[in-house]
DNA sequence: ACGTTGACTCCTA
DNA sequence: CTAGGAGCCAACG
């Protein structure tokens, strides 16, 4: 149970939180919330969200290094992920990529430091 | 501790 | 574009 297990786990945190600050209409890379994050891996990431896929998280802003959605989003698949990147005003490059040019949510290490 | 799985990324052909 | 292989690391049984 669960009983909110919410539990800070480390990684889950971190990725979590790190999603959830992602303002609207940007996307993020695994690489790149990986690598922020200190993280090992990218596979990290998105083990990471496919575990908790809370919808508090906009996991659909999460995609991979060329913008292309992801194959196995859950809650609804590719066409549900691109559907909330549309709401999200997310310009698009093709179905399933979206313009890393234009939306690509470039992260800053030390904002205002 | 080990083996499998997985929302990744990189390489070659 | 597809197909196959390798590297990567955390969670689960």
């Amino acid at each position: 149970m669960k009983t909110n297990s919410q539990n800070n786990q480390p990684t889950f945190n971190k990725v979590r939180d790190f999603v959830k600050s992602i303002p609207r209409g940007k996307v993020c890379t695994y690489g790149q919330v990986a690598s922020h994050l200190g993280l090992k891996s990218p596979r990290i990431v998105g083990w990471a969200l496919r575990g908790n896929q809370d919808k508090n998280i906009p996991c659909h802003r999460v995609v991979q290094k060329e913008g292309t959605l992801s194959p196995s989003f859950s809650l609804g698949g590719r066409e549900e992920q691109k559907k909330r990147l549309l709401i999200d005003d997310t310009p698009f490059l093709s179905e399933f990529t979206v313009d890393l040019s234009k939306a690509l949510y470039q992260i800053k290490k030390n904002p205002q430091t």
